[in-house]
DNA sequence: GTGTTTAATAAGAAATATTCCTATTAACGA
DNA sequence: TCGTTAATAGGAATATTTCTTATTAAACAC
């Protein structure tokens, strides 16, 4: 049976060590693009992090931009969500934590609090190997838009 | 403190009476895009989904996929997943499920089974105010990747 | 049933988002 | 310092999603 825990830190990367230690090289589209997502508090698209980095590095192409997030989702470093409002959205996963979206305003909130057990995959057993992540997803209002706008979704705990 | 169980169940949805219920029209575009997701075990893209119900009404069109899959998920009966080759996938979330997606082949296999409780918003509590929804996604390797790939993938449990 | 109202659709254009192609650059090991 | 080659820039190509407008068909009143 594969059980996962929720709560799994990691923490005070350094790109540079990280990457080499990979196996990559370590340029420095990779490790600008990194710090501008680590530092980043607002969970940016590839746009958004596209003109951050470019403000220092003006060379910077949006084709690097999307090749290095897929490289550091598959490093595990960054997580790609989907935004309720189009596009993709970037966040540093330096430290393990999950997210709140808000369907009317689509804010992202970290939660980096977590208890509980992942879902069992014990009916998965013979499909599934190895866990990567665990990332859990919750969506709903945020206060200020529960207060202000007259929404019409189904909420949990209600019928 | 708004704390959430994982497992709601909602099934056996007749979506004619639940359009009707909502105040929106029934058409026979959403009636069939609905049962095409409701009865695909395939997490289809919307690609997909209109490929095949355009099998029955070769009218369709693309526009009219993407606004009632966005309505659909609206009423919390569709789920749209980011999948780690591009695009957005779509399942039907009559019945509350969660996600195990495989990062070598893709392939998305849904987890029933559920326990423990959603991480603990209280970090958030002043900042949210309703939970629509709370889904999990296992990443990792299925069993036939993890056997026959030679993955480089950084797996929980290890350091 | 027939007519009226208007939400929903089809069609294709437009806007976005993402990936591909190729010549060039620069990281790294010798 | 030099050679090798992974990685990048630039722009084209593709894919995805949304928008615009005329048309259609649900829903409802009669």
């Amino acid at each position: 049976m594969i059980r996962s825990q929720f709560l799994v830190e990691r923490q005070d990367i350094d790109p540079v060590a990280f990457f080499r230690e990979k196996g990559l090289r370590v340029t420095h589209q990779r490790v600008e693009i990194f710090r501008e997502i680590a530092e980043s508090r607002e969970h940016p698209s590839a746009e958004t992090i596209f003109e951050g980095v470019r403000r220092r590095m003006p060379s910077l192409s949006m084709d690097t931009v999307y090749r290095t997030l897929a490289t550091l989702e598959e490093l595990g470093l960054v997580m790609r969500l989907t935004h309720p409002r189009g596009g993709a959205r970037y966040d540093s996963m330096a430290i393990t934590h999950h997210h709140f979206i808000c369907l009317e305003c689509g804010e992202i909130m970290d939660c980096f609090a977590a208890s509980g057990e992942a879902p069992l995959l014990e009916e998965l057993t013979d499909r599934v190997s190895a866990v990567r992540s665990v990332h859990v997803e919750i969506r709903g209002l945020c206060s200020h838009c529960h207060h202000t706008s007259n929404h019409n979704l189904p909420l949990m705990g209600e019928s």
